[in-house]
DNA sequence: CACTCAGCTTGCAAAATGCAAGTGGCATGA
DNA sequence: TCATGCCACTTGCATTTTGCAAGCTGAGTG
């Protein structure tokens, strides 16, 4: 498992401490997928619509690692196959990712219209579900 | 005011446009200086506690203004001031920066405790508040 | 009409990103 | 047993973005 380095942030502010774990242009979309998508091999997550390139996904996943949002273990009915499973601070962000697909959807055209219109119908509840099938096992 | 260009945008994911627009080191933390410190002038943003670099503020500027987030316009009592302010698509981003600042103080060793306090005792009144400070005139 | 000051540009070095190709380890099948 | 394939990366290299320092510009003052 890897351990924390000393951290050296920029400033205290929470809202920066946020930034240097997630403010990339990847890193959400991988605890999207993991979190909505159910994905949890590496070569799903390479499947991101988004298109990652390899290299982005191996270090961007030892970063979350680090963070404390991602750890992994081998598959135990396919031991050749690594997962990767959020840990509490990662389904944690639920309610930030909630919140950024509402804007967006507030004020861009996007997709995945189902998603957003359960979101705006009631917001705790999807939360609440992704909560429940995560701390249940790992999927 | 600056247009539109095509944006070509990776997905149609929700998530993947808020990323898009704000998933970098600094978009977050300006919007934040804005929103919370009331900070409307270039070199008052210069002055952000985690040291922005004056090229990356120019171009963070510019790019806030073409996704709609920011508009620009003279201090009438000041002319020779430009400033800066909040579109209601700025102002809108209160609730994100809300759930981020709670997910870093829940999760690491952070900075700004009243802040936090007060959001985690009554988030829905911060945000109110921001938004009547806004809606009023531009501070 | 020189001077200031706010708001940027420019130049350049360093770091991050993206793309393509290659590597290594484990497991099954012949 | 040993070729085969697959999974999870790593490497090399070109391009893009970031960061730092310095310089520029144009609208007000004095």
């Amino acid at each position: 498992m890897p351990k924390k380095p000393p951290p050296e942030r920029r400033s205290g502010c929470p809202l920066n401490a946020s930034v240097e774990m997630l403010g990339d242009r990847w890193s959400l979309l991988i605890i999207r997928d993991m979190m909505l998508r159910g994905f949890r091999l590496y070569n799903e997550l390479l499947t991101s619509h988004e298109g990652i390139a390899t290299n982005i996904l191996a270090n961007r996943l030892i970063r979350l690692q680090t963070h404390g949002i991602v750890t992994t273990a081998r598959d135990p009915s396919n031991p050749r196959k690594q997962t990767y499973q959020l840990t509490q601070k990662g389904i944690d962000l639920a309610p930030v990712l909630a919140e950024m697909v509402l804007w967006a959807a507030a004020h861009e055209r996007t997709g995945n219209q189902p998603l957003v219109k359960m979101l705006r119908k009631d917001k705790a509840q999807v939360i609440a579900s992704v909560r429940a099938r995560w701390s249940e096992n790992g999927r």
